[in-house]
DNA sequence: ACTCTATGTTGTCAACAGCAACATTCAGCG
DNA sequence: CGCTGAATGTTGCTGTTGACAACATAGAGT
């Protein structure tokens, strides 16, 4: 009992997408390649050729899809906070590390070296997409208490920069010998605490005139 | 008037590993390969195999290489920094910016795939010895008045991701366009800012009891 | 039915990683 | 001085991959 076989596919570029997605979350970026993707998908080795151009292609359509996911993930993680724009800026913190952790596939593209040496259009679009999420819930927090005499733009990059770097900490492993015994993704949550408070009633009573 | 041409060549696994750097620097990591590297040595092309097994193990000796520059980079800045060690880790933090930026081939090569996943012990163990530097500063700023509440392992994970961060954002391009108009290397050191004050008179005078 | 375009296939080539067999150098030791 | 073994470098081979070209099939619109 055959698979009927159709010549054409049907949704070859999504599939590939996916099956992308599962070889990077378990055997790693390295172990990608077009046409391993092509046999898995069960289609000819030139194939994935008509929708990706090239493997950087692939992966900055990966990366882009990726993106979108992660930008309404954060945003849910948002809704679910409540309203205090403290704590929902604090819960968007949190969920990048969920994110790194749950979606390991999607969050090591974003930095592998052939998607952020890459100026593709369409991926620029979702990450910026993603930074006014970013910005807009940022301007919020400061609104309400939060670091309230800095600079918008240096708070947001400042916060983005952290989350960023506390989620690549966790799924690199590296440093887990210095932070014996400490669990990874416990330490990147109070990392997040840090950089906001988990409520706008913790924020510094007024940090004004630090230049004096 | 040809070189003698030794057979032996005296110093190759150094002279592949500054090849690698150089080719890294202006061509991307992608563009490395260990038969490129013999070739630009003038040298057989499975002659780099007596050295290094894969090219994993080429990419992780560079690293290792790399951050034994980064913490002499590191160390350096906080020397010079004076005596004050808020304004030291302040410094130091800076100095990471500028290492990413003035040495990318190292830098870049950190967060390549193929170094991350690997748990080669030479590497680690480089890389160990750069956090404590952190670490040990960490804990002079902190009782100097940076921060006096925290629990020392999370603020120095803190300051090291967040200072992380803003160096992969300024390595990486993306989102220049979103902080349209700004200096990329000036941003990150407003973030640095914003993570350890330049001096410690800046420190907030009293942030004990935030749990009331 | 006819045609144009999108999609998939087969065939080919160059570059590369990895391995094996062999050659040369060098250091130690009689 | 000459032997021997380890380190280092070379040549040759195999399998995989990315990229390209030429061709085949399907589907949509006229």
């Amino acid at each position: 009992m055959e698979i009927p076989m159709t010549y054409h596919h049907g949704n070859l570029k999504q599939a590939l997408l996916d099956r992308a997605a599962e070889v990077i979350a378990d055997q790693g970026i390295e172990a990608l390649s077009l046409r391993g993707l092509a046999r898995d998908v069960g289609v000819s080795h030139a194939a994935p050729a008509r929708h990706f151009r090239d493997k950087k292609a692939l992966l900055s359509a990966l990366a882009t899809e990726g993106y979108l996911r992660f930008s309404a993930y954060v945003t849910d993680a948002a809704e679910k906070a409540g309203s205090d724009p403290v704590a929902r800026y604090n819960a968007m913190g949190r969920s990048v590390i969920r994110f790194a952790v749950t979606h390991p596939a999607y969050y090591t593209t974003f930095n592998h070296p052939d998607v952020t040496q890459q100026a593709d259009e369409t991926l620029l679009k979702s990450h910026r997409e993603y930074l006014e999420i970013v910005m807009m819930a940022a301007a919020e927090a400061q609104a309400a208490g939060w670091h309230r005499d800095a600079d918008p733009l240096v708070l947001m990059a400042f916060s983005s920069a952290a989350a960023t770097g506390a989620a690549n900490m966790v799924t690199n492993r590296r440093g887990s010998d210095i932070f014996e015994g400490r669990d990874l993704e416990d330490l990147a949550e109070q990392i997040i605490n840090l950089i906001v408070p988990p409520s706008s009633e913790l924020c510094a009573p007024n940090n004004e005139d630090k230049t004096r």
